[in-house]
DNA sequence: CGACCTGTTGAGCAGCCTCAACATAAGTGG
DNA sequence: CCACTTATGTTGAGGCTGCTCAACAGGTCG
């Protein structure tokens, strides 16, 4: 048996966005690709994309890619697979801050201080690019627009950050969790994966932990709105079955809403 | 009178770390100073270093910097004076996002979707030096060094961010207000300014929506705080007697022992 | 098969919010 | 300069959301 993944109801091929053999990541959207392809579309150095995207590991289930304090020498591009990245406090109180699916970068906030600032831990058996910091310099310094694809996704990881404050600060538990479920189904569209219908990679205790809400409360919403049959749930298996009510519950803009303007 | 400021207790010259005269910010950690100076201390290039710090703006208290959805055209370097950021949902319910003093910059997270994604209003009369998306770049372009503190300040950015939202997650009102005191002071301290000592520009009510509690939380922590004579308190004026202690509450880790081990 | 991990549901409790009244300071206009 | 309004801060009383503790169910693994 494989352990649990994300959308193991779909088929093989189509998993987390990656094609079976050693064809490059199909999403335009993800990782190694979007950091190696400039943004008008043409290119990237092939020697140098080619020698990175050779640079790759498997994780498994809850093995570390990287851990707080340590000296930071690569940044991550998930294949496939999920990670999870937290912090603690010194009494042992710990804040998940990011699941990263297919496509994501980790370990850009290492940068500043040259340590790695939390842990990051695979949720499933993950697939990924390491690129060495080194290279990764050595072909921003060849490429100037890679420079800018890389401030491009901080710029885009600090918004979502801020989401993730908003919602920690403002939003009570239906909110997040519906706030929740209609992030991750947005993300897997970008992946071109099916968007109401995928198998959760994490735990009740670690989405509670990521909302700030008790395992507990996890459970009891998902009921609800199981109940309410806004969702349907099998243990890990999830399909939302009113998408759109649950980003009205959770308090997220239609996409098309986005750039609403102010008075 | 003058509005309300940071540290209306000390003596103009030192205020905010800005001297009197047309002299550059005194901090080594500040703004467009820290954006223009590579890091091994050389001197950047004075004609472009010259031509941006010039684009001087005054702003009056509650006047906005830059507005959600609004283009992209600049990032700010505060020289003087405070401003808070903060983004809201649909149904009016506001987050602070930061409040933000001399050296800091703003507007980085408009770089991705080419719009700033938050609000920035000033608290007080403050003092910035906008810089123009586009001479960023020119300057980015001749400086290689300058793309590099770019990436070591968003870098930076993120990790106040996790840190904030450990705060908004798993502290408690004690905790979270403990740990905004002295996350203030340190960054009062940065910038050679009395640590222990100030006045806050933001009010009650600000401090309280940042932190994720009420404004009447905000007033009866600190009322036991002052109790406890942990600090003193006159309206906005603050002083924190027992910092350490504070820290201690805050589960924030002294300085020293920031780069503590796994197992 | 038993041990263990994860998830579910219930009962009681508490931290913080809400609402409200009031105090103080700042701003405004005569 | 004072009366008035407005903004901000403080304190109290009561209620609610979500937490804690606990028991148990279902799946997984050695």
């Amino acid at each position: 048996m494989r352990s649990a993944m994300l959308l193991t109801e779909l088929d093989d091929s189509a998993c987390l966005g990656v094609s079976r053999g050693d064809t490059p990541i199909a999403c335009k959207d993800c990782g190694v690709y979007q950091l190696c392809l400039p943004p008008d579309g043409g290119e990237a150095d092939g020697s140098i994309l080619d020698q990175i995207t050779k640079n790759r590991r498997i994780f498994k289930r809850g093995d570390y890619l990287f851990r707080l304090g340590h000296p930071f020498h690569s940044i991550y591009a998930i294949r496939s697979g999920s990670v999870k990245t937290y912090i603690w406090m010194d009494d042992g109180r710990v804040q998940v801050t990011g699941f990263h699916i297919a496509g994501e970068l980790l370990g850009l906030n290492a940068i500043n201080s040259k340590r790695y600032h939390c842990e990051a831990r695979a949720l499933e058996t993950t697939s990924v690019c390491e690129i060495p910091f080194d290279q990764l310099e050595a072909l921003v310094r060849s490429n100037l627009s890679i420079q800018y694809q890389i401030l491009r996704i901080m710029s885009r990881e600090m918004l979502q950050n801020q989401e993730l404050i908003l919602l920690l600060g403002k939003k009570n538990a239906e909110e997040r969790l519906a706030t929740y479920l209609i992030g991750l189904s947005r993300r897997l569209e970008q992946r071109h994966l099916s968007p109401c219908e995928f198998n959760l990679s994490m735990s009740r205790g670690d989405i509670g932990n990521y909302l700030g809400i008790a395992e507990e409360t996890v459970c009891r919403v998902l009921s609800r709105f199981e109940e309410e049959e806004l969702i349907e749930l099998r243990r890990r298996y999830i399909r939302l079955r009113a998408p759109g009510r649950l980003a009205q519950i959770g308090g997220v803009a239609e996409c098309a809403a986005r750039e609403s303007q102010v008075g």
